[in-house]
DNA sequence: CTCCCAATCTTGTCAATGGCTAGATCTGGG
DNA sequence: CCCAGATCTAGCCATTGACAAGATTGGGAG
């Protein structure tokens, strides 16, 4: 059987993907991974030790993915909450990991500097808004982390549309109804 | 062995949620719930099926559970917010297979009618508290709930505090910040 | 009071999984 | 050319979820 030299680490990720975003990750398998790829029951662990090691790199790969996501957003504070919003509905398998703290090694070093990339650009834009800047960023990180989050577990109302850029930029217009900008 | 008669059930939930707030969802087995309720391995099965019938009952007494809590929060719209914050916080196990529908079966009868009861308190102070009362209790929805997930998956910045109720009521604060009231 | 039945629980079994160990195979640098 | 390390394979074990068949219990019909 033909080795990967290197390509079974990627391929196992992208399989995990895959499978996170048809069947949930409840029914996630590193044998099933490891056939999908065609090699043997035992080769993902070398590269990712175990269940959690696997997750770990997931979510790293996750929080790289976000920080690129925001950052492409530009200042604009509102557009940043919608870019987040896009990239749990277009990542739902990463993003369920991210959250998921229990399922990884929540210290690793390349996961825990990928993360601070991250809220560094999302909290970048609220720090500059309003006089209680810590405060009503969180409000807004919650606010479109909860929206993504109860898009993705489909338990929105069926009034709330189908574009989900659209959704969330209405709902975020209820925490800043002017347009508000990161230059203030 | 002694028979359980009746008690099985509730004694494998409480032990149920039990493992989920001590070691998280990924390690819940159904056969360890049997040894610590004194069964034997495939007593469980009788009344829930399968794993899925035991989460789908889970997630009916937390929407039941949910739906007391703000009811008993009164009609005051920021405070329901609280309620819900603080009902994720001290039922962790129950929220989080709440909003996980892929983990059981969303179409059972009585899940779905706990969950009315739960989304009409919800949303029955949104409806009466601006023009655009739809959105608005979405905005809401999302910023207590994402507030909530973000609290308990452990990700908030340690400034935010430890006590939940404050730090929830001043982020709610945000969205309504002159303490309306469904009475407008 | 007795007997039967339905609910409840037990025992036994099977395929699948995660994780471990020991060994085989490949690849690039000296 | 050759070896050291990286990569993968093969085999094993404890645990799990699910299923089937049988035992035990308590209450109601007669």
């Amino acid at each position: 059987m033909a080795y990967h030299h290197g390509q079974l680490r990627a391929a196992v990720l992208d399989a995990a993907v895959e499978v996170i975003e048809a069947d949930g990750l409840g029914t996630l398998s590193l044998r099933d991974l490891a056939r999908r790829a065609g090699v043997s029951h035992a080769a993902p662990a070398h590269h990712f030790g175990d269940r959690a090691g696997l997750l770990t790199a997931l979510a790293a790969d996750g929080y790289r993915l976000l920080a690129e996501a925001l950052a492409a957003a530009g200042g604009d504070f509102r557009e940043v909450g919608v870019a987040y919003v896009r990239f749990a509905v277009t990542h739902r398998a990463h993003f369920q990991v991210m959250f998921r703290p229990d399922l990884y090694r929540a210290d690793d070093p390349e996961l825990v500097e990928a993360q601070r990339r991250a809220s560094t650009i999302l909290y970048g834009g609220a720090a500059s808004l309003r006089p209680d800047a810590r405060a009503t960023g969180l409000a807004a990180w919650s606010l479109v982390h909860g929206f993504a989050t109860l898009w993705n577990a489909g338990v929105l109302p069926d009034d709330v549309g189908e574009d989900v850029d659209t959704a969330a930029r209405r709902i975020a217009g209820i925490l800043f109804p002017r347009g508000a900008d990161a230059t203030h």
